[in-house]
RNA sequence: GCGCCCGUAGCUCAGCUGGAUAGAGCAACGGCCUUCUAAGCCGUGGGUCGCAGGUUCGAGUCCUGCCGGGCGCGCCA
C-alpha cells in the first residue's frame, strides 16, 4: 500500500517537474509516512514542506499542485492538504478489504518482498568460545542474530549464517588442560586444580569420557606435572603463568598425539553442545568456521603479509604491530607477538577480508557490547587491506540481566554457576526465550523477568499474542463443528459487511505488517515486530470481545471468518520470523 | 582520563530516522462471563522527554557542553 502511494507521489512530482513548478534537481526520494491522528488520513506526505524552500513557494501552495498533479487511483477516497502543507491521503475503505483475500492467498508470502534482490548477506552471530555451554549472555545474541538473519531473508536478502568457531588460541588450551587435570583426578591423582581452569561440571563430563574409553593410558603422576611450576595465585603466584605451565606440561607429558586427542575431545563435546542447544533454540547455522583453518590454511600469514607489503606493519618490542591508528583507531594493534604466536585480532583480519572475498555484498557481525572497543581496530584493518569497511556492520548486543522474584540473578562464567541457556529454555520455554530476547532495541539493557516469561496471563507478551492465534484457530474449530464451510478461496466476495470499526482497525494494522517486516529487516530492529505483534494481537481480542463472528447472518459471517482467517495468517507469519511457535490452542 | 551505549508516566519500554495534540504494557482504581477460550475486553487518573544552549517553518529525535547509569580501554579471546 505505502508503496503503490509512493509511485502515485512520484508520478505528481515528475508532473510537476515536467512542468517547471519543480526543478529537477529537487528530485529527491518523496516520503510517505502512516499517520498517528486517523484524521489526518491514511498516510501523509511532508513532500511539499521539504520542496517549497527550492521551488521558491509556500508549502501550502505546492501542496495544492501536488494534489492536483496526483494521477487517479482506486487505492486513495480522497486527498486532504492540513496543518502548514502536508497532504493526507484517505484510502478508500475497498482497498483495505481487498487486502484480506490477498492475505490469504499469499498465505505465508504474505509480508515477504524481493527488496533484497537476492544480494548476499552474511550475518555472524553467537560464536561463543566453546570453552563452555552457551549462557543466558548469549541466548540474547543467538535471538537476536536469528530474528535479523530470518527478517533480511523474509525481505529478499540472500543469507548466510555463520558462527565463528574460536577453536584455536590460549583459552581452548586452558579447556584442553582442565579436562585433563579432572580426568588425572577420576584415575586417583591428587592435585590442585588451578584458579584459573575451567571448573565447570561439563569438564568433569568430558574427563569421564576420556576416562571410560582410554582408563588410564592418559594417565601420568600429578607430582610430576606439577614439578618446577610456578605457585597458583591463591599460592602467592600468577594464575597466568600457573596454567600456562600447566598447559606446556600437559604438551609435553602428553605428547602431540595425546595432547592433541583431549583437546578435541572437549572442542567437540562442547560443540555437539553448542550446535544441539542452538538447535533446539530453533536456530541452524549455514556454516560454522574454524578459526584455526585460517591458520592452517595460510589465511593469517597471507593477510599479514598484504598488511606489511602495504606497509602498514611494524616492529617495535619484538612484537609485530599493525599502525590501526592511521585508520581511526585509537591505538596500534600487535598482530603477531614477541614468542612468535599470531593474535586473535590477526586471525580476526584474515577471517574479515576472507568473508568480503566470499562475495558478501553485507557482512554483519552481532557481538556483545563489552567488544565496542574492537570495532574501530576491525575496520580499520579492512581499510588498509584495501576492503570496503562500510560493508561490514556489527551490531553491539548490550547484556540481559535475568531476575527472579525482583532479585536481579547472579551469573559468573568461570567459576561454572552460570546459569546455562539449556536451563532457561527449561525454565521458560523456548518461544518465551526467543520473544523476550528480541522485545527490546538491541542498544538497550535488558531486563530479563523469569517469572513474566512463565507466567500464564495478560501480562506475558508472548502467551498475549499466541492466545490471538489459538483463539481464531478455535472460532475455527467451532464452525467446522457447527457445520459451517470455510471458503477461504472465494475471493473478495461479502467482504464489504466489513463496516464496524473494529474490523477498519484491524484491517489498517493487516495492512502495515509488510511495512513492519520491511522496516524491522532494514534497520536490524525486531523489536518492531514484537510490538506490532502486540498491538495486532490487541486488535483481534478487543474485535473478539466486541462482536459475535458465528453470527446466523450468512454473508456477515463469512466475511468476518475471512478477515480472522487473515489475522491468523499474519500472527503465524510474525511468530514464525520470531521463532516462536503459533498453537492451535492453549 | 579517553571511547561507545543508555536517560521519555511510579516500573519496563515504544516513538515509524526532523513532522501535526508524546504513546503502549505493567502497577493503581472502576466496570464486563447463561453468548465463538476471562490466558480476554472496556473505562479513569498519571509527563519540565536528565539539564542548559544551538540549528529551522517545526526537535523526544540533529549539534555542543554539562549531570547521572552501564560497558570497554591486554602481546586474553
Amino acid at each position: 500500500m505505502k508503496q503503490q502511494l509512493k509511485d502515485l507521489l512520484s508520478a505528481a512530482l515528475a508532473q510537476l517537474t515536467a512542468e517547471d513548478v519543480l526543478d529537477a534537481s529537487d528530485g529527491l526520494e518523496p516520503q510517505v509516512d502512516r499517520t498517528r491522528d486517523p484524521s489526518h488520513g491514511d498516510f501523509s506526505t511532508n513532500a511539499a514542506l521539504v520542496l517549497a524552500k527550492t521551488a521558491g513557494t509556500r508549502p501550502r501552495q505546492l501542496a495544492e499542485e501536488l494534489v492536483r498533479a496526483l494521477p487517479q487511483s482506486d487505492l486513495v477516497d480522497r486527498v486532504e492538504i492540513a496543518g502548514p502543507g502536508f497532504v493526507n491521503f484517505f484510502l478508500a475503505p475497498a482497498a483495505y478489504r481487498a487486502l484480506v483475500p490477498q492475505i490469504i492467498d499469499a498465505g505465508p508470502a504474505y509480508g515477504r518482498s524481493d527488496l533484497g534482490a537476492g544480494k548476499r548477506v552474511q550475518v555472524e552471530f553467537v560464536s561463543a568460545n566453546p570453552t563452555g555451554p552457551l549462557h543466558v549472555g548469549h541466548g540474547r545474541g543467538a535471538a537476536y542474530g536469528a530474528v535479523v538473519a530470518d527478517l533480511l531473508a523474509a525481505v529478499g536478502f540472500d543469507v548466510h549464517r555463520e558462527y565463528y568457531v574460536n577453536d584455536a588460541g590460549r583459552q581452548m588450551d586452558i579447556l584442553a588442560t582442565s579436562v585433563w587435570l579432572r580426568y588425572l583426578e577420576l584415575c586417583g591423582e591428587e592435585l590442585e586444580f588451578p584458579s584459573n581452569g575451567y571448573k565447570g561440571d561439563y569438564v568433569w563430563d568430558i574427563a569421564a569420557t576420556l576416562h571410560r574409553e582410554h582408563e588410564d593410558s592418559y594417565r601420568c603422576a600429578a607430582e610430576e606435572l606439577f614439578r618446577g611450576v610456578p605457585p597458583d595465585e591463591p599460592a602467592g603466584g600468577d594464575k597466568e603463568t600457573h596454567i600456562d605451565a600447566l598447559i606446556a606440561g600437559a604438551k609435553r607429558l602428553l605428547g602431540d598425539n595425546r595432547y592433541r586427542y583431549v583437546f578435541e575431545l572437549g572442542l567437540n563435546t562442547i560443540l555437539d553442545d553448542i550446535r544441539d542447544d542452538l538447535s533446539l533454540f530453533g536456530i541452524d547455522y549455514e556454516e560454522w568456521y574454524s578459526e584455526r583453518s585460517l591458520a592452517e590454511s595460510g589465511a593469517v600469514n597471507r593477510a599479514i603479509e598484504r598488511l606489511r607489503e602495504s606497509g602498514h606493519l611494524y616492529e617495535r618490542e619484538g612484537a609485530l604491530w599493525f599502525r590501526s591508528s592511521d585508520f581511526g583507531d585509537e591505538k596500534d594493534r600487535v598482530v603477531v607477538r614477541d614468542n612468535g604466536q599470531g593474535t586473535y585480532f590477526a586471525s580476526d583480519i584474515a577471517y574479515h577480508t576472507d568473508k568480503l572475498e566470499r562475495g558478501f555484498e553485507r557482512v554483519i557481525d552481532v557481538w556483545g557490547a563489552d567488544h565496542h572497543g574492537y570495532v574501530p581496530r576491525v575496520k580499520a584493518a579492512l581499510q588498509a587491506l584495501g576492503d570496503d569497511p562500510s560493508k561490514l556492520d556489527v551490531l553491539l548486543v548490550q547484556f540481559a540481566i535475568l531476575y527472579r522474584g525482583g532479585e536481579k540473578v547472579q551469573m559468573s562464567t568461570r567459576s561454572g554457576e552460570f546459569v546455562t541457556l539449556r536451563q532457561l529454555r527449561k525454565e521458560v520455554g523456548r518461544d518465551a526465550a526467543r520473544f523476550f530476547y528480541v522485545m527490546r532495541r538491541c542498544e538497550q539493557h535488558l531486563d530479563f523477568d523469569l517469572d513474566l516469561a512463565k507466567s500464564q496471563s495478560a501480562d506475558n507478551p508472548v502467551y498475549y499474542v499466541q492466545y490471538a492465534h489459538a483463539r481464531v484457530c478455535s472460532v475455527l474449530r467451532q464452525a467446522a463443528e457447527k457445520g459451517i464451510a470455510v471458503e477461504p478461496s472465494a475471493g473478495g466476495k461479502n467482504l464489504e459487511r466489513l463496516a464496524e470499526v473494529h474490523e477498519d482497525t484491524l484491517l489498517r494494522t493487516l495492512s502495515r505488517y509488510p511495512e513492519v517486516v520491511e522496516a524491522a529487516a532494514l534497520t536490524e530492529e525486531p523489536h518492531q515486530l514484537t510490538h506490532y505483534l502486540r498491538e495486532l494481537a490487541n486488535d483481534f481480542h478487543t474485535y473478539y470481545n466486541a462482536h459475535q463472528f458465528l453470527v446466523e447472518d450468512g454473508p456477515l459471517r463469512d466475511a468476518r471468518i475471512k478477515l480472522i482467517l487473515a489475522v491468523r495468517q499474519v500472527l503465524r507469519n510474525g511468530l514464525n520470523l520470531l521463532g516462536v511457535s503459533a498453537p492451535e490452542s492453549m
